[in-house]
DNA sequence: GCCGGAATCTTGTCAATGACTAGATGCCGG
DNA sequence: CCGGCATCTAGTCATTGACAAGATTCCGGC
């Protein structure tokens, strides 16, 4: 019997989650619909919810993952770079480069706002940004160090969300996104740009 | 025969859009139904596609409502204040004040985004904004003025993203949005308090 | 080896929704 | 006053999310 007609998938879960994300890509996370997720995975109209609950719990996951995703991609950019410029732009580029995952991140009416593991991966994503910033000394005196964070956060989180929704493509000043959002950062960078 | 009987409403476009925002700022756009709003507003479960089209014209017509009030809003608080932090703060207090207009005006996905309302309403918001940082003179000598109104763009709508989307209520500093996004705002003005 | 419980997946079903069609009603200009 | 037309209603169909019940397979204990 083939792997793909077998009673018992295997491994299901991760192949809903995969067919999800691509399916999030084409049509967004609100008209993405578990009957056609079932479809494309070919099981029955009903396996998704057995892994996922319902389509909240589907959302959930898939922002869960982009939440991890995109832990590793600021930490591994934060060592690697020591930048918080860079940071910034390692976010742009997760946006860019992750859109189905973005997309849904953040839709607070798809997703079960109060789940523990979707609290912890945000939290998780949050620590990266908070000690790049806080390491970075972009602070200044009398600045509360939160506020700076949120600032930086706010920055890039914009401008991120401002690419995806295209309201800055058409305008845009001809540039790669990231190239852009590297111009953008350093604007709140002490307004200095770092070598 | 009582105003809410007779056959023809009088006013059941603008009847409608009213219910609509209602509706979205209680459930959100994605599942904001057609068929509720005709309930709501005690007509045909047909009525809104009439005026609307489908679901995506109705969440557009919103969105177009949302793009000109933001656009009055900025426009006021620039010419009575003159100040740049204060624009960007009248990007946030209008976030914060029209949930449902916010939550909608940026999802490409449940609107029809070629629509010529939706994009001229749009530009026109951004030309507002766009002149309140020009005038402003924060952009340094060397920085592009359009690199610099659009990093002033996405940190005001990162903060109100990130505020709507409830990402920053739990970990705030307690403060009042409009005064944690003036205190944001202040990070990217020349990093020098106003007034 | 095998047996029973549990996890996995399927089939069947129901109400709600979006979109479409045809038709009813009332307004307005000639 | 009448005819065209915008407005609104009623009916219908495919799709979807959610649920219930049952079939299949896996796994641990004996």
């Amino acid at each position: 019997m083939s792997a793909t007609q077998r009673y018992h998938h295997g491994d299901l879960r991760r192949a809903l989650l995969d067919a999800a994300v691509t399916l999030i890509a084409e049509v967004g996370p609100a008209a993405t619909s578990l009957r056609e997720l079932a479809r494309r995975t070919q099981v029955s109209h009903a396996a998704p919810a057995h892994h996922f609950g319902d389509k909240t719990g589907l959302l959930t996951a898939v922002a869960v993952q982009g939440f991890d995703l995109l832990t590793a991609e600021l930490r591994a950019t934060a060592e690697h770079t020591g930048s918080f410029v860079e940071v910034g732009v390692a976010y742009v580029r997760f946006a860019v480069s992750h859109p189905a995952h973005f997309a849904t991140m953040f839709r607070t009416d798809l997703l079960r706002a109060d789940d523990p593991d979707l609290c912890a991966a945000e939290a998780r994503a949050r620590e990266v940004l908070h000690t790049s910033v806080a390491r970075a000394g972009v602070t200044r005196p009398g600045e509360d160090p939160r506020v700076t964070a949120l600032a930086a956060w706010s920055l890039v989180h914009g401008f991120a969300s401002l690419w995806s929704s295209g309201s800055v493509r058409d305008q845009s000043t001809g540039q790669h996104p990231e190239e852009l959002a590297r111009a953008v950062a350093r604007v709140l960078s002490h307004r200095q740009p770092e070598s």
